[in-house]
DNA sequence: ATCCTCAACAATGCATACGCAAAGGGATTC
DNA sequence: GAATCCCTTTGCGTATGCATTGTTGAGGAT
């Protein structure tokens, strides 16, 4: 069922594996903020069923009805709801009366909204950081990230990009010192996740992408918070413009 | 045991009454992204208890158990607990096993946050409001909010004025056509609404902020995207530095 | 042949029941 | 008198049952 499942949507919009490796499902549910440790039965059902979500275990279109979920995770439907619910406030699913949840598919448009929002909010971070008493601090993870980024460029591995690019993105909104806008990031992160490691396939290396971000993190260090912010503006309007026209260009009509 | 616990945060921060008026209350559980018609007891729930949070009919710190809320709304703890893991996504309460749901309280830090989000989205929907085709058409809920803020003004009526603020705000952020940076929005601004109403009676009337709204307008319906989201921008962070100092200021730890 | 109506079924939403684990209190000991 | 340990209570997490409600399919009528 879960084979049959993830070979009809591999076949539908062309791609074998959406996830990155196992590695990153894993780190996803540790670094989450969902997955903490899944002390209870609904966050774990929370946590397995954002991981399928996101790892096109449950494509899109798909939906399931409670019992069906509950029986495939040998829980009972109680934790089942709850983790639904939630789903649902990540933007994930949508519960539909009758008809079980439904996971939610991406067309343009909604990468559309997503790169508005990412176009404001991580400015935003790139200038908090840069406004930091000592803003070269802290910046290992994201110096790390840039070096991976430019490593993989060099051995043409997409894949390795792509975590790296991830580990950039987030870090950068978790190390800003604002929650409220980190959870906004990784929450619209996470509904484009299928989104990015698709056009990742259809679209060249994102050498220009690594440069920018190399010169964001020197802006951050150097304390330019002007300069940080407005140079990450461009690169989020950018690369989301050419995010979604890739996408409208390669006729899916939806992810 | 409530009773207490109300009176104690009433005196603490010195108000009696938060809310504006009545139909304040009423018309966000109608035009709020919870409380459509509220079909479903778990919806109701949700609706109610936020109700009750925003006008600090539950203080801010204040403790429920579980079975306290089902009795007092007159529901099972099934829909109750669905209620509140909702409340909880939108930032309002926290869930602490044995010891039931918290009314988070507000500090400063997180206005600062709160404003932070607000200054980078909220320049976002001027901007997609002043590139739309006819960056003039549809603008009249912000035109009437406008004008119902200089009345205001004029009458020296503060919570006129808040209702107004609100309306241009919230109007912004629904007409740009992005429901996530709208929802988002939304999401801190009922965060922020009790620590808003606070300090609407330790500040002068905004007049400057008045006058800011009706430049930013007149930059969206002239098209100017640019100079529309600096504008905001710049009243934001002006406006939310005020908010923040003021709050600090009056020396309450927490809203 | 198509549309409407009615009935049966199925999924959900809610209430309730149960077991576990933690917190608090009381008692005992040092 | 204080601290620690054990017991009791209680709140929560989960499961399950029931009733409501919407959906679907079949049969009849136009």
């Amino acid at each position: 069922m879960h084979t049959q499942r993830d070979s009809l949507a591999a076949a539908t919009i062309g791609m074998e594996r959406m996830e990155l490796d196992q590695d990153a499902a894993q780190r996803r549910r540790c670094t989450g903020i969902a997955g903490r440790h899944a002390t209870t039965a609904a966050e774990l059902a929370h946590a397995r069923l954002k991981t399928l979500i996101l790892d096109n275990g449950l494509p899109p279109g798909s939906q399931c009805l409670e019992s069906e979920l509950a029986l495939r995770l040998g829980l009972s439907r109680t934790p089942i709801r709850e983790a639904l619910v939630r789903l649902q406030q990540d933007g994930l699913v949508a519960i539909t009366p009758r008809h079980g949840m439904r996971v939610l598919p991406l067309i343009a448009a909604d990468m559309r909204e997503i790169y508005e929002v990412l176009t404001s909010l991580e400015p935003m971070a790139a200038e908090l950081l840069a406004r930091r008493p000592d803003p070269s601090a802290g910046l290992e993870p994201l110096e790390a990230a840039c070096s991976a980024m430019e490593r993989a460029i060099a051995a043409r591995e997409q894949l390795a990009w792509a975590r790296a690019d991830e580990a950039f993105h987030l870090g950068l909104a978790e190390l800003c010192g604002n929650r409220r806008l980190a959870g906004m990031v990784m929450q619209v992160w996470e509904q484009s996740h299928r989104a990015r490691i698709f056009t990742l396939q259809q679209r060249p290396l994102p050498t220009r992408s690594t440069t920018e971000h190399r010169h964001v993190l020197r802006a951050i260090a150097a304390g330019d918070a002007e300069r940080a912010r407005e140079l990450y503006r461009r690169h989020r309007r950018r690369s989301g413009g050419e995010l979604v026209s890739i996408i409208e260009r390669s006729g899916v009509a939806w992810l």
